[in-house]
DNA sequence: CCTACCGATCGGTAGG
DNA sequence: CCTACCGATCGGTAGG
């Protein structure tokens, strides 16, 4: 066993700690995570570990990064067939819900990006500029399946896609907390559902 | 300076402890905040330090219940002497945003609880009972000013007070998120206050 | 409330 | 990819 592998092996390990780091991350979040633990974990030394990302800073982003891979596949590629519009948003909306609500079998210890946008919230260098790039592009792109939905006809002109995009945000932020914290899905999905209704729809009765 | 000092500076010494290890915690986690760093900042040893509380544990438990003291002072206490009803729900809205806007100057990293509840979520113990009890008892309070404003007839009768209580805690992840992490007050608070509107008011144009 | 200390673990490096 | 090691720091204890 030992140095000197093929370059397509030496991938194939560096994509295992990815994964283990992610699984890692999730529960410890990225602070938390250690090269000493995920050396144990995979039977590896850490400077086996190091030598694939030099500093622990540098693992962390892979790991962001590769988290970042899974979400789209998750959210966004799953609802991309969709028809542009009400349908293509609903879609996401119902892709990024059942992702927080089956994510444990992906990051056991929930939303990754959850964890990592409130532990470098209050720090500055390359990872809290990460994680809001993240978050910035995911909101853009939330706002834009709105836009369409409101040119195709199927919201109202009245929309404000940026403002209903953070409205998004903040229900799936409720969302991730209500399953994480309290660990009740059904009560925090069916919430959700209400609460999108009603902001996708405004079907509810008017007040006042 | 010295063993033997009165229960009168004791107590003084343990609230300077707590209210530091707040600010720490803020930035850091309560995770992330460690004994050898309070103590340099206090200027006293570590022996010191753990004398008051015993473990980290305990120490994490009172900076929360200290922070958690100083949100009721800054939150609920703030509206208790307004009209039960809406004028009192909108009042503690009011203070609960204000309370995210300005909270640097009390907690310097941003909303302890909400770092907290990611912190301890994927845990057990001590620590994520107390700020899940924080949370369940914030969001029973909440909709105990919402159930009033419909009993007073500020909001209709078929309004849900939980599912608006839920809906007002992701409107303040979200808020408490868009501050910390792009660094944006004004534009948050213009977003909330419009979502708050149509949440309290349902004066949105309806559609479809 | 202090000094002095414990074993464990941290991120990272040297050298192979 | 490994062993062997570095200084720093962790939470916590003994004893005063």
């Amino acid at each position: 066993m030992s140095p000197r592998k093929s370059v397509a092996e030496a991938r194939r390990t560096r994509e295992r700690i990815v994964d283990r780091a992610i699984a890692l991350a999730s529960v410890e979040g990225l602070e938390g995570l250690t090269i000493g633990r995920l050396a144990t974990d995979l039977g590896m030394s850490k400077a086996g570990i190091l030598g694939h990302f030099g500093t622990k800073e540098t693992l962390q982003l892979a790991a962001l990064d590769g988290a970042s891979a899974v979400f789209s596949r998750t959210v966004w590629e799953r609802a991309r067939h969709e028809q542009p519009g009400l349908p293509r948003l609903r879609a996401v909306c119902e892709a990024w819900s059942s992702y927080l609500e089956t994510e444990r079998e992906i990051f056991p210890g929930g939303c990754l990006f959850t964890t990592a946008a409130v532990e470098f919230d209050a720090r500055h260098g390359a990872l809290r500029d990460a994680v809001a790039r993240l978050f910035r592009v995911w909101r853009r792109r939330l706002a834009g399946e709105v836009r369409t939905a409101v040119e195709a006809g199927d919201l109202p002109a009245s929309t404000d896609p940026d403002q209903v995009a953070y409205e998004l945000g903040g229900l799936y932020l409720a969302l991730n907390q209500e399953i994480q914290l309290f660990g009740d899905p059904e009560a925090a999905t069916t919430r959700t559902r209400k609460a999108l209704d009603r902001l996708l729809a405004n079907t509810v009765t008017p007040t006042v």
